[in-house]
DNA sequence: ACATTGACCTGGGAGC
DNA sequence: TGCTCCCAGGTCAATG
């Protein structure tokens, strides 16, 4: 399940596998992904991949004549850049990209929640990036901005930090267990938090991801790096996952709430 | 305008 | 063993 340190790590691993290669051949399936499929698909080839970027959880690969393919993987997509030689499709697989030095892109996601878009003009002119929110690893996203965002909302702390129009990149598990370590109930009132405790917060969320991403990710069933390897930041949760087992911090039970209809764990003597 | 819920989708695990 | 049910969560449309 790819948040934004697996994002991060899965464009640090294909950088260098596809920086420079030139589109030889394209291919995708016929099944429906969160967005439809470009239908100038074909009309990649040819194109040369400038760069890898990422934004938010899209995976962005910047070609030759100034788009943007955009991947997203979604709850189980994985991308991966493997030897064409021999290679045969496997269930769910939905788009391949050869490259000229015998290699192939393969995107493979069972649930289909992910997707590949073509990007031609702008990107932040574009739908899916005009109404996102700063880095959470930039200077942009720090206390004076979370506690003017904050101001006057009634809903949960937890439902803010998880709105991609706020902050990107803080999905369900980082954003339980960056609550967790600034000690805030996920239920509290987001603008009735003091802006001291939201610096917290901004730091906790920041300390969270660095270190994910400095571990490879995370690793929750799904989630593989573009070597197929697992992430080890599982190791490290400190609530995440963890219902009944002891809080790291004091004796009690981590405990699991249901909040905008997903898990959220934490201890509830450590978080108020 | 803001806040919350449901739909999308499949595999895996629990329970019977 | 095999069946059914439920859950996982990122994003956005629909609803409150």
């Amino acid at each position: 399940m790819p948040e934004l340190p697996e994002v991060e790590t899965v464009k640090r691993g294909l950088s260098p596998l596809l920086q420079g290669q030139t589109i030889e051949q394209v291919w995708h399936s016929h099944h429906n992904m969160r967005h439809p499929w470009p239908e100038d698909f074909d009309e990649l080839i040819g194109l040369s991949i400038v760069s890898t970027h990422r934004r938010a959880k899209y995976l962005l690969l910047q070609l030759s004549d100034d788009s943007h393919l955009v991947f997203h993987l979604g709850m189980t997509g994985v991308i991966r850049v493997l030897s064409c030689e021999g290679y045969q499709l496997v269930k769910h697989d939905h788009c391949l990209i050869h490259f000229p030095n015998q290699q192939v892109l393969v995107f493979n996601d069972p649930r289909r929640f992910g997707s590949v878009v073509w990007v031609k003009g702008p990107l932040e002119a574009h739908p899916m990036f005009a109404r996102l929110g700063p880095e959470p690893l930039e200077n942009e996203f720090d206390a004076t901005y979370l506690t003017q965002q904050a101001k006057g909302k009634k809903t949960t702390i937890k439902s803010l930090i998880m709105n991609n129009q706020v902050v990107v990149g803080v999905g369900n598990i980082y954003a339980s267990e960056a609550l967790f370590l600034s000690g805030i109930h996920p239920h509290r009132p987001a603008g009735r938090i003091s802006s001291r405790r939201l610096q917290g917060l901004v730091d906790s969320i920041q300390h969270v991801l660095k270190q994910a991403v400095d571990a490879g990710g995370t690793t929750l069933k799904d989630f593989r790096n573009s070597d197929g390897q697992p992430g080890y930041f599982q190791q490290t949760l400190n609530v995440y996952g963890r219902e009944g087992e002891k809080c790291p911090r004091c004796e009690a039970t981590i405990s699991v709430v249901k909040t905008c209809g997903r898990s959220t764990f934490l201890c509830s003597k450590c978080q108020r």
